[in-house]
DNA sequence: ATGTTTGCAAATGATTTGCATAAAA
DNA sequence: TTTTATGCAAATCATTTGCAAACAT
Protein backbone atom coordinates (compact mmCIF):
# COMPACT_ATOMS: atom_id res chain seq x y z
CA UNK A 1 0.00 0.00 0.00
CA UNK A 2 2.55 2.67 1.15
CA UNK A 3 4.89 1.72 -1.51
CA UNK A 4 2.24 2.19 -4.12
CA UNK A 5 1.67 5.44 -2.78
CA UNK A 6 5.09 6.40 -2.96
CA UNK A 7 5.39 5.54 -6.63
CA UNK A 8 2.58 7.42 -7.34
CA UNK A 9 4.24 9.94 -5.96
CA UNK A 10 7.09 9.72 -7.82
CA UNK A 11 5.39 9.61 -10.74
CA UNK A 12 3.44 12.74 -10.23
CA UNK A 13 7.26 14.28 -9.19
CA UNK A 14 8.36 13.19 -12.46
CA UNK A 15 5.51 15.12 -13.98
CA UNK A 16 5.94 18.48 -11.10
CA UNK A 17 2.71 17.71 -10.04
CA UNK A 18 2.62 17.17 -6.04
CA UNK A 19 1.25 14.59 -3.85
CA UNK A 20 -1.10 16.92 -2.10
CA UNK A 21 -3.56 15.17 0.70
CA UNK A 22 -6.32 15.95 -1.02
CA UNK A 23 -4.91 13.20 -4.06
CA UNK A 24 -3.50 11.31 -1.44
CA UNK A 25 -6.75 11.02 -0.06
CA UNK A 26 -7.90 10.08 -3.58
CA UNK A 27 -5.75 7.55 -4.77
CA UNK A 28 -6.16 5.86 -0.82
CA UNK A 29 -9.60 4.99 -1.67
CA UNK A 30 -8.65 4.03 -5.09
CA UNK A 31 -6.50 1.57 -3.78
CA UNK A 32 -9.00 0.06 -1.14
CA UNK A 33 -11.68 -0.33 -3.11
CA UNK A 34 -9.73 -1.64 -5.95
CA UNK A 35 -12.10 -4.36 -6.74
CA UNK A 36 -14.56 -1.83 -7.10
CA UNK A 37 -15.37 0.03 -10.01
CA UNK A 38 -16.69 3.57 -8.61
CA UNK A 39 -17.50 6.79 -10.07
CA UNK A 40 -16.65 9.98 -9.28
CA UNK A 41 -19.12 10.66 -7.14
CA UNK A 42 -18.47 6.80 -5.21
CA UNK A 43 -14.69 8.23 -5.14
CA UNK A 44 -15.69 11.64 -3.54
CA UNK A 45 -18.12 10.46 -0.82
CA UNK A 46 -15.28 7.77 0.52
CA UNK A 47 -12.71 10.96 0.48
CA UNK A 48 -14.89 12.84 2.35
CA UNK A 49 -14.54 10.29 4.68
CA UNK A 50 -10.95 10.87 5.36
CA UNK A 51 -10.42 14.27 4.60
CA UNK A 52 -13.57 16.52 5.50
CA UNK A 53 -12.45 19.54 3.45
CA UNK A 54 -12.27 18.54 -0.16
CA UNK A 55 -14.66 19.64 -3.17
CA UNK A 56 -15.77 17.40 -5.80
CA UNK A 57 -13.99 19.35 -8.27
CA UNK A 58 -10.77 18.15 -6.69
CA UNK A 59 -11.74 14.77 -7.03
CA UNK A 60 -12.33 15.33 -11.18
CA UNK A 61 -9.31 16.99 -11.45
CA UNK A 62 -7.05 14.11 -9.42
CA UNK A 63 -8.97 11.39 -11.44
CA UNK A 64 -8.43 13.53 -14.66
CA UNK A 65 -5.17 14.24 -14.21
CA UNK A 66 -4.58 10.33 -12.58
CA UNK A 67 -5.50 9.69 -15.93
CA UNK A 68 -3.80 11.19 -18.13
CA UNK A 69 -0.62 10.24 -16.27
CA UNK A 70 -1.90 6.46 -17.41
CA UNK A 71 -2.15 5.52 -13.32
CA UNK A 72 -5.59 4.80 -13.67
CA UNK A 73 -7.88 4.64 -16.24
CA UNK A 74 -11.71 5.88 -17.33
CA UNK A 75 -14.18 2.97 -17.63
CA UNK A 76 -17.74 3.05 -19.02
CA UNK A 77 -19.97 0.22 -18.95
CA UNK A 78 -23.30 1.97 -20.40
CA UNK A 79 -24.65 3.86 -18.00
CA UNK A 80 -23.38 7.18 -18.63
CA UNK A 81 -20.67 7.07 -15.44
CA UNK A 82 -17.29 7.21 -15.80
CA UNK A 83 -15.53 4.66 -13.73
CA UNK A 84 -11.83 4.35 -12.47
CA UNK A 85 -9.99 1.70 -11.93
CA UNK A 86 -5.88 1.72 -11.37
CA UNK A 87 -4.06 0.21 -14.34
CA UNK A 88 -2.14 -3.08 -13.72
CA UNK A 89 1.59 -2.39 -12.92
CA UNK A 90 2.64 -4.65 -15.96
CA UNK A 91 2.08 -2.46 -19.06
CA UNK A 92 0.82 -5.52 -21.28
CA UNK A 93 -1.95 -7.25 -18.71
CA UNK A 94 -4.89 -6.01 -19.02
CA UNK A 95 -8.49 -7.56 -17.37
CA UNK A 96 -11.72 -7.23 -19.04
CA UNK A 97 -15.06 -7.16 -16.94
CA UNK A 98 -18.02 -9.14 -17.33
CA UNK A 99 -21.47 -7.06 -16.49
CA UNK A 100 -24.34 -8.48 -15.25
CA UNK A 101 -27.51 -6.80 -16.86
CA UNK A 102 -29.64 -8.42 -14.70
CA UNK A 103 -27.91 -7.11 -11.41
CA UNK A 104 -25.28 -4.85 -12.36
CA UNK A 105 -22.63 -6.58 -10.70
CA UNK A 106 -19.44 -6.21 -12.67
CA UNK A 107 -16.68 -8.72 -12.54
CA UNK A 108 -13.34 -9.01 -13.16
CA UNK A 109 -11.17 -11.47 -15.63
CA UNK A 110 -7.84 -11.49 -15.44
CA UNK A 111 -6.98 -13.77 -18.23
CA UNK A 112 -6.20 -11.85 -21.34
CA UNK A 113 -6.68 -13.69 -24.04
CA UNK A 114 -6.38 -10.75 -26.37
CA UNK A 115 -3.06 -10.90 -28.19
CA UNK A 116 -3.24 -12.88 -30.70
CA UNK A 117 -5.86 -11.02 -31.72
CA UNK A 118 -4.38 -7.81 -31.12
CA UNK A 119 -1.48 -9.26 -33.27
CA UNK A 120 -4.30 -9.82 -36.48
CA UNK A 121 -5.70 -6.62 -36.05
CA UNK A 122 -2.39 -4.74 -36.27
CA UNK A 123 -1.31 -6.86 -39.07
CA UNK A 124 -4.60 -6.71 -40.97
CA UNK A 125 -5.22 -2.76 -40.86
CA UNK A 126 -1.87 -1.39 -39.71
CA UNK A 127 -3.53 0.37 -36.50
CA UNK A 128 -0.56 0.52 -33.57
CA UNK A 129 -2.72 -0.57 -30.94
CA UNK A 130 -1.95 1.11 -27.21
CA UNK A 131 -4.79 -0.23 -25.30
CA UNK A 132 -8.22 -1.90 -25.63
CA UNK A 133 -11.61 -2.96 -23.62
CA UNK A 134 -13.33 -6.13 -23.56
CA UNK A 135 -16.77 -6.03 -21.85
CA UNK A 136 -19.12 -8.92 -21.76
CA UNK A 137 -23.30 -8.04 -21.03
CA UNK A 138 -25.03 -11.04 -19.78
CA UNK A 139 -26.52 -12.84 -16.87
CA UNK A 140 -24.27 -14.03 -13.80
CA UNK A 141 -24.32 -16.73 -12.11
CA UNK A 142 -25.84 -15.48 -9.07
CA UNK A 143 -29.18 -14.27 -11.32
CA UNK A 144 -29.01 -17.10 -13.20
CA UNK A 145 -29.76 -19.20 -9.71
CA UNK A 146 -32.39 -16.74 -8.96
CA UNK A 147 -34.16 -16.67 -12.24
CA UNK A 148 -35.28 -13.51 -11.40
CA UNK A 149 -35.37 -10.30 -13.81
CA UNK A 150 -34.69 -7.13 -11.82
CA UNK A 151 -33.84 -5.00 -14.68
CA UNK A 152 -36.15 -2.31 -15.27
CA UNK A 153 -36.55 -0.14 -18.54
CA UNK A 154 -39.38 2.14 -19.72
CA UNK A 155 -40.71 -0.86 -22.08
CA UNK A 156 -40.41 -3.45 -19.76
CA UNK A 157 -43.56 -1.10 -17.83
CA UNK A 158 -45.54 -0.78 -21.79
CA UNK A 159 -44.86 -4.41 -22.72
CA UNK A 160 -44.48 -6.70 -19.22
CA UNK A 161 -45.62 -9.97 -20.61
CA UNK A 162 -43.28 -10.11 -23.83
CA UNK A 163 -40.25 -8.60 -21.45
CA UNK A 164 -38.30 -12.05 -21.05
CA UNK A 165 -38.03 -12.12 -24.81
CA UNK A 166 -36.65 -8.61 -25.04
CA UNK A 167 -34.50 -7.67 -22.69
CA UNK A 168 -33.03 -11.30 -22.83
CA UNK A 169 -32.17 -11.07 -25.99
CA UNK A 170 -34.04 -15.00 -26.48
CA UNK A 171 -31.21 -16.53 -24.54
CA UNK A 172 -32.36 -19.76 -22.88
CA UNK A 173 -31.59 -20.30 -19.18
CA UNK B 1 -33.61 0.46 -47.86
CA UNK B 2 -36.84 -0.03 -48.14
CA UNK B 3 -37.24 -3.07 -46.91
CA UNK B 4 -35.26 -3.04 -43.91
CA UNK B 5 -37.57 -0.01 -43.27
CA UNK B 6 -40.70 -2.43 -43.30
CA UNK B 7 -38.80 -4.64 -41.36
CA UNK B 8 -38.60 -2.61 -38.73
CA UNK B 9 -41.98 -1.26 -39.46
CA UNK B 10 -43.37 -5.14 -38.57
CA UNK B 11 -40.90 -5.11 -35.64
CA UNK B 12 -42.21 -2.16 -33.84
CA UNK B 13 -45.92 -2.97 -34.74
CA UNK B 14 -45.04 -6.28 -33.34
CA UNK B 15 -44.97 -4.79 -30.19
CA UNK B 16 -47.95 -2.38 -30.77
CA UNK B 17 -45.55 0.78 -31.33
CA UNK B 18 -46.00 3.17 -34.54
CA UNK B 19 -43.49 3.75 -37.39
CA UNK B 20 -43.98 7.75 -37.35
CA UNK B 21 -43.03 10.26 -40.21
CA UNK B 22 -40.53 11.30 -37.03
CA UNK B 23 -39.23 7.61 -36.26
CA UNK B 24 -39.37 6.70 -40.04
CA UNK B 25 -36.76 9.43 -40.58
CA UNK B 26 -34.53 8.75 -37.75
CA UNK B 27 -34.55 5.39 -39.06
CA UNK B 28 -33.15 6.33 -42.52
CA UNK B 29 -31.09 8.75 -40.98
CA UNK B 30 -29.37 5.79 -39.27
CA UNK B 31 -29.10 3.76 -42.72
CA UNK B 32 -27.95 6.16 -44.74
CA UNK B 33 -25.22 7.09 -42.07
CA UNK B 34 -24.31 3.41 -41.25
CA UNK B 35 -20.40 3.89 -41.45
CA UNK B 36 -20.24 6.62 -38.69
CA UNK B 37 -21.28 6.21 -35.13
CA UNK B 38 -23.17 9.03 -34.76
CA UNK B 39 -24.53 10.64 -31.20
CA UNK B 40 -28.26 11.87 -30.62
CA UNK B 41 -27.25 15.08 -31.40
CA UNK B 42 -26.09 14.23 -34.73
CA UNK B 43 -29.25 12.56 -35.77
CA UNK B 44 -30.96 15.28 -34.66
CA UNK B 45 -28.91 17.66 -36.94
CA UNK B 46 -29.52 15.05 -39.67
CA UNK B 47 -33.23 14.42 -39.57
CA UNK B 48 -34.22 17.78 -38.94
CA UNK B 49 -32.87 18.03 -42.82
CA UNK B 50 -35.94 15.85 -43.71
CA UNK B 51 -38.61 16.92 -41.24
CA UNK B 52 -38.61 19.81 -39.76
CA UNK B 53 -41.19 19.68 -37.15
CA UNK B 54 -39.39 17.48 -34.89
CA UNK B 55 -37.80 17.64 -31.30
CA UNK B 56 -34.46 16.41 -29.55
CA UNK B 57 -36.20 14.52 -27.21
CA UNK B 58 -38.24 12.39 -29.49
CA UNK B 59 -34.90 11.43 -31.29
CA UNK B 60 -33.96 10.37 -27.90
CA UNK B 61 -37.32 8.51 -27.37
CA UNK B 62 -37.00 7.02 -30.61
CA UNK B 63 -33.15 5.58 -29.87
CA UNK B 64 -34.14 4.61 -27.06
CA UNK B 65 -37.18 2.64 -28.34
CA UNK B 66 -34.87 0.76 -31.35
CA UNK B 67 -32.06 0.02 -29.02
CA UNK B 68 -34.57 -1.78 -26.19
CA UNK B 69 -36.31 -3.74 -29.20
CA UNK B 70 -32.47 -4.46 -29.86
CA UNK B 71 -32.71 -2.75 -33.24
CA UNK B 72 -29.85 -0.48 -32.41
CA UNK B 73 -27.16 -0.56 -30.07
CA UNK B 74 -25.61 1.99 -28.34
CA UNK B 75 -22.09 2.61 -28.34
CA UNK B 76 -19.94 4.54 -25.95
CA UNK B 77 -16.04 5.48 -27.03
CA UNK B 78 -15.03 7.09 -23.96
CA UNK B 79 -16.20 10.52 -24.73
CA UNK B 80 -19.41 10.87 -22.30
CA UNK B 81 -22.07 10.74 -25.61
CA UNK B 82 -23.77 7.78 -26.52
CA UNK B 83 -23.50 7.01 -30.00
CA UNK B 84 -26.05 4.52 -31.73
CA UNK B 85 -25.37 1.98 -34.74
CA UNK B 86 -27.68 -0.56 -36.25
CA UNK B 87 -27.43 -4.11 -35.04
CA UNK B 88 -26.31 -6.65 -38.08
CA UNK B 89 -29.04 -8.46 -39.08
CA UNK B 90 -27.57 -12.49 -37.79
CA UNK B 91 -28.03 -12.28 -33.70
CA UNK B 92 -24.84 -13.80 -33.89
CA UNK B 93 -22.65 -11.45 -35.72
CA UNK B 94 -20.40 -8.67 -34.00
CA UNK B 95 -18.08 -6.02 -34.67
CA UNK B 96 -15.53 -4.31 -33.06
CA UNK B 97 -13.97 -0.94 -33.27
CA UNK B 98 -10.69 0.43 -33.56
CA UNK B 99 -10.51 4.16 -32.29
CA UNK B 100 -8.10 6.11 -33.22
CA UNK B 101 -6.29 8.32 -29.88
CA UNK B 102 -5.07 10.62 -32.26
CA UNK B 103 -7.34 11.68 -34.38
CA UNK B 104 -10.83 10.43 -33.29
CA UNK B 105 -11.55 8.40 -36.21
CA UNK B 106 -13.49 5.21 -35.79
CA UNK B 107 -13.13 2.33 -37.83
CA UNK B 108 -14.84 -1.28 -37.77
CA UNK B 109 -13.18 -4.32 -37.83
CA UNK B 110 -15.71 -7.34 -39.05
CA UNK B 111 -14.44 -9.76 -38.35
CA UNK B 112 -15.34 -11.86 -34.70
CA UNK B 113 -12.59 -13.85 -33.05
CA UNK B 114 -14.19 -13.89 -29.79
CA UNK B 115 -16.41 -17.17 -29.95
CA UNK B 116 -13.64 -19.11 -28.53
CA UNK B 117 -12.88 -16.28 -26.07
CA UNK B 118 -16.89 -16.70 -25.28
CA UNK B 119 -16.72 -19.64 -24.74
CA UNK B 120 -14.28 -19.86 -22.07
CA UNK B 121 -15.79 -16.94 -20.50
CA UNK B 122 -19.09 -18.83 -20.39
CA UNK B 123 -17.35 -22.13 -18.95
CA UNK B 124 -14.96 -20.75 -16.77
CA UNK B 125 -16.89 -18.08 -15.07
CA UNK B 126 -20.84 -19.75 -15.53
CA UNK B 127 -21.47 -16.06 -17.17
CA UNK B 128 -23.93 -16.07 -19.61
CA UNK B 129 -22.99 -13.80 -22.32
CA UNK B 130 -25.95 -12.16 -24.35
CA UNK B 131 -23.37 -9.04 -26.20
CA UNK B 132 -19.93 -7.86 -25.81
CA UNK B 133 -18.17 -4.75 -26.52
CA UNK B 134 -14.25 -5.19 -27.44
CA UNK B 135 -12.91 -1.55 -28.27
CA UNK B 136 -8.84 -0.84 -29.59
CA UNK B 137 -7.60 1.89 -29.06
CA UNK B 138 -4.93 3.52 -30.86
CA UNK B 139 -2.80 5.24 -33.47
CA UNK B 140 -4.58 4.47 -37.11
CA UNK B 141 -3.36 3.90 -40.75
CA UNK B 142 -3.02 7.31 -41.50
CA UNK B 143 -2.13 9.08 -38.27
CA UNK B 144 1.06 6.88 -38.55
CA UNK B 145 1.91 7.84 -41.62
CA UNK B 146 1.65 11.83 -40.57
CA UNK B 147 3.19 11.03 -37.92
CA UNK B 148 1.54 13.92 -36.25
CA UNK B 149 0.47 14.94 -32.45
CA UNK B 150 -3.14 16.47 -32.62
CA UNK B 151 -4.80 15.20 -29.43
CA UNK B 152 -5.19 17.49 -26.97
CA UNK B 153 -5.44 17.09 -23.24
CA UNK B 154 -5.02 19.54 -19.94
CA UNK B 155 -2.09 18.20 -19.29
CA UNK B 156 -0.63 18.38 -22.74
CA UNK B 157 -0.93 22.12 -22.70
CA UNK B 158 0.89 22.02 -18.86
CA UNK B 159 3.83 19.77 -20.01
CA UNK B 160 4.31 20.02 -24.19
CA UNK B 161 7.96 18.64 -23.71
CA UNK B 162 7.13 15.66 -22.43
CA UNK B 163 3.53 15.02 -24.22
CA UNK B 164 4.72 12.37 -26.48
CA UNK B 165 5.63 9.88 -24.02
CA UNK B 166 2.80 10.12 -21.84
CA UNK B 167 -0.51 10.39 -24.64
CA UNK B 168 0.80 7.72 -26.58
CA UNK B 169 1.47 5.45 -23.78
CA UNK B 170 5.47 5.05 -24.65
CA UNK B 171 4.39 3.13 -28.24
CA UNK B 172 7.55 3.27 -30.92
CA UNK B 173 6.40 4.14 -33.80
C1' DA C 1 -63.17 7.47 -26.64
C1' DT C 2 -58.84 5.76 -25.64
C1' DG C 3 -54.20 5.15 -25.82
C1' DT C 4 -49.90 6.67 -28.24
C1' DT C 5 -46.67 10.02 -29.75
C1' DT C 6 -45.08 14.49 -30.05
C1' DG C 7 -42.70 19.19 -29.20
C1' DC C 8 -41.40 22.17 -26.01
C1' DA C 9 -39.51 23.75 -21.90
C1' DA C 10 -37.93 22.67 -17.65
C1' DA C 11 -35.49 19.35 -14.80
C1' DT C 12 -31.77 16.35 -14.00
C1' DG C 13 -27.19 14.42 -13.47
C1' DA C 14 -22.42 14.20 -14.59
C1' DT C 15 -18.63 16.86 -15.46
C1' DT C 16 -16.04 21.22 -16.19
C1' DT C 17 -14.63 25.88 -15.50
C1' DG C 18 -13.79 30.69 -13.51
C1' DC C 19 -12.03 32.76 -9.92
C1' DA C 20 -10.29 34.27 -5.69
C1' DT C 21 -7.76 32.12 -2.06
C1' DA C 22 -4.31 28.98 0.02
C1' DA C 23 -0.25 26.22 -0.06
C1' DA C 24 4.23 24.99 -1.89
C1' DA C 25 8.58 25.74 -4.28
C1' DT D 1 6.98 35.88 -5.56
C1' DT D 2 5.78 32.85 -8.92
C1' DT D 3 3.62 28.59 -9.75
C1' DT D 4 0.45 24.99 -8.45
C1' DA D 5 -3.65 23.38 -6.25
C1' DT D 6 -7.95 24.07 -3.96
C1' DG D 7 -13.04 24.94 -2.77
C1' DC D 8 -16.99 26.82 -4.14
C1' DA D 9 -20.47 28.23 -7.16
C1' DA D 10 -21.85 28.82 -11.63
C1' DA D 11 -21.71 27.01 -16.23
C1' DT D 12 -22.01 23.37 -19.53
C1' DC D 13 -23.42 19.29 -21.91
C1' DA D 14 -25.95 15.09 -22.59
C1' DT D 15 -30.06 13.15 -21.50
C1' DT D 16 -34.73 12.72 -19.38
C1' DT D 17 -39.25 14.06 -17.99
C1' DG D 18 -43.86 16.56 -17.34
C1' DC D 19 -47.41 18.09 -19.75
C1' DA D 20 -50.77 19.66 -22.90
C1' DA D 21 -51.68 19.19 -27.67
C1' DA D 22 -51.86 16.24 -31.93
C1' DC D 23 -52.49 11.83 -33.80
C1' DA D 24 -54.07 7.21 -34.53
C1' DT D 25 -57.12 3.34 -33.50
Amino acid sequence: MEERIEKIKQQLHSYNFKLTPQREATVRVLLENEEDHLSAEDIFLLVKEKVQDIGLATVYRTLELLSELNITQKLNFGDNVTRYEFRSEEAEHHHHHLVCVNCGKVDEINEDWLDPIEERVENRFQFKIVDHRLIFHGICKECQKKKRIIYKSRIFCKIRDLFLSISLLSIKW
